[in-house]
RNA sequence: GGUCCCUUCGUCUAUCGGUUAGGACACAUGGUUUUCAUCCAUGAAAGAGGGGUUCGAUUCCCCUAGGGACCGCCA
């Protein structure tokens, strides 16, 4: 059975890298009717916290991504790593090493002074036992030896072992490191395929070899080239959409993420749309790329745009309304109502949820002293406007037909095109020339408000 | 510095040795439109460079250049 996991380290908020890396294991275990597990790396007591742990799963939630289980804790297994620990020492696969962290750092220095490059030296293989000394426990890595690590992306990566240092695998406090405990993690969680960043490559061949001492089936490996910024640098979080809560914000759809996160070093043919069945549906792992890639932010964009056209009005609502609570925007009940209610107005030229927002400005931030009358109006379009709103004065409820037929009947009576109607009667009532069509704008605001707002400077 | 990886339009990518090198975003032009946008149509735009192998190379091999990752008692 096909197992994959997710194993971040709740450190900080979930990455768009770790985003995708999440994905993809999930979307493999799906397609493969398989089980996705997530592992919380936590034996960074300092760093990791409880607050970014719920961020990660709620991001990931958000985006469709969910598990087959509870969360597993690295930090619960820490007696399992120990005894892994000392069973590889009892089988001479690896000893204690008695180096000062001091001492080993002076090498280090040393080494990067005359530009050598610099690994453990394996002083400590064969000292002896000392007594009432500190010690750290380090694998024995085999000398002269190719390692190879069969990698599912990358093909095969073959290393010469003398370029892998003799690594700790226990620290002086008697704690597990980062490559002890995920060996022994994913061999407890009985994971197939371990589907990962490129930036684990060398982790990896550590892995194995801990998994060859111990005489394990190694998982399959798929290292994922990493995502870019636009500026083609290592994504970092000073980047200011980097997390996918910096997404959340500017009121990017979920589905639009995933779906550009799917595409991202991963293709199908020319398909560019997928939805959550089909992603899963056409999921693979051999049509992932071997190259990493820049992140585009127009891309996102766009796709976010196609989505808020093409969902239907019930899924838009919902996702506007997510949007609303999850970043704790303030509108009232009676404001959020006219915007779902014209929401497909609304939504016209907006790339995201935040724009529809935006787009609705005009109907309860409506300041009528920031226009500008001496601009807008003159002593030409002032006739044709006063015609207008007196027509308009006229009627009770809104019909299109009726505001058509008032727009004609002024049209004619002045001889006038309907741009010379239209741009001051969008100013006066709007306060901006971006917006929607003059039917629309009445529609939303209602006759009364209609007239309102125009007799203030007609 | 050492080890490893990558390189097709600006960007994401397609191409199982033979294609007018395809699609999408962005861009440009035109059309539709009661502003703007949408939508539709069209266009410009790529095999890093150099050697091989081959009848034929974007595809396979080598070198060079460029980019990246890792090199902690972090994960």
């Amino acid at each position: 059975m096909v197992i994959t996991r997710f194993a971040p380290s709740p450190t900080g908020q979930l990455h768009i890298g770790g985003a995708r890396t999440a994905l993809f294991n999930f979307l493999y275990s799906k397609n493969q009717n398989g089980k996705f597990l997530l592992r919380i790396e936590d034996t960074d007591k300092e760093r990791s916290k409880k607050e970014y742990e719920s961020q990660i799963i709620d991001s990931l939630k958000w985006l469709g991504i969910t598990f087959d289980d509870n969360p597993i804790y690295q930090s619960k297994n820490i007696l399992e790593h120990k005894n892994i620990a000392n069973e590889l020492l009892k089988k001479n696969y690896a000893y204690k090493c008695y180096c000062t962290p001091e001492e080993l750092d002076q090498k280090r220095d040393v080494a990067k002074k005359n530009g050598i490059n610099y690994i453990y030296d394996g002083k400590c293989r064969d000292a002896k036992e000392h007594k009432n000394s500190q010690f750290v426990v380090r694998l024995k890595v085999e000398k002269n030896k190719k390692i190879t690590l069969f990698d599912g992306v990358q093909g095969d990566v073959e290393i010469e072992s003398n370029t892998i240092e003799d690594f700790v695998i226990l620290r002086s406090d008697g704690s597990p490191t980062y490559n002890l405990s995920a060996s022994v993690d994913d061999k407890l969680m009985n994971i197939s395929h371990v589907i990962r960043g490129d930036d684990h490559k060398i982790n990896a061949i550590k892995q194995i070899i801990i998994f060859q001492f111990m005489g394990w089936k190694t998982p399959k490996y798929f290292h994922i080239p990493l995502i870019h910024s636009e500026e083609g640098k290592k994504l970092s979080k000073r980047d200011n959409a980097s997390t996918t809560e910096d997404y959340k914000k500017i009121g990017i759809l979920p589905i639009a993420l995933r779906n550009y996160l799917l595409r991202l070093g991963w293709s199908y043919k020319d398909k560019e749309i997928f939805n959550d069945e089909e992603s899963i549906k056409l999921f693979n792992l051999k049509n992932i790329g071997k190259s990493p890639s820049k992140l585009d932010f127009e891309r996102i964009k766009s796709l976010n745009e196609y989505y808020i056209k093409n969902l239907s009005e019930t899924e838009l609502h919902q996702n506007f309304l997510n949007y609303l609570t999850e970043t704790n925007q303030k509108i009232d009940e009676i404001h959020k109502k006219k915007i779902l209610k014209n929401i497909s107005i609304l939504k016209n030229k907006a790339k995201t949820l935040q724009d529809i927002c935006k787009n609705a400005n005009f109907i309860f931030n409506y300041d009528e002293k920031l226009i500008d009358k001496n601009k807008v109006i003159n002593t030409k379009n002032i006739n044709y406007l006063k015609d207008f709103l007196n027509e308009i004065s006229k009627i009770k409820i809104f019909e299109e037909k009726i505001i058509s037929e008032i727009s004609e009947l002024v049209l004619k009576k002045n001889n006038i095109n309907f741009k010379d109607l239209g741009q001051p009667l969008r100013l006066i009532l709007t306060g901006s020339t971006q917006a929607p069509s003059i039917k629309d704008i009445i529609k939303i605001l209602g006759i009364n408000e209609t007239i309102r707002r125009l007799s203030r400077h007609i």
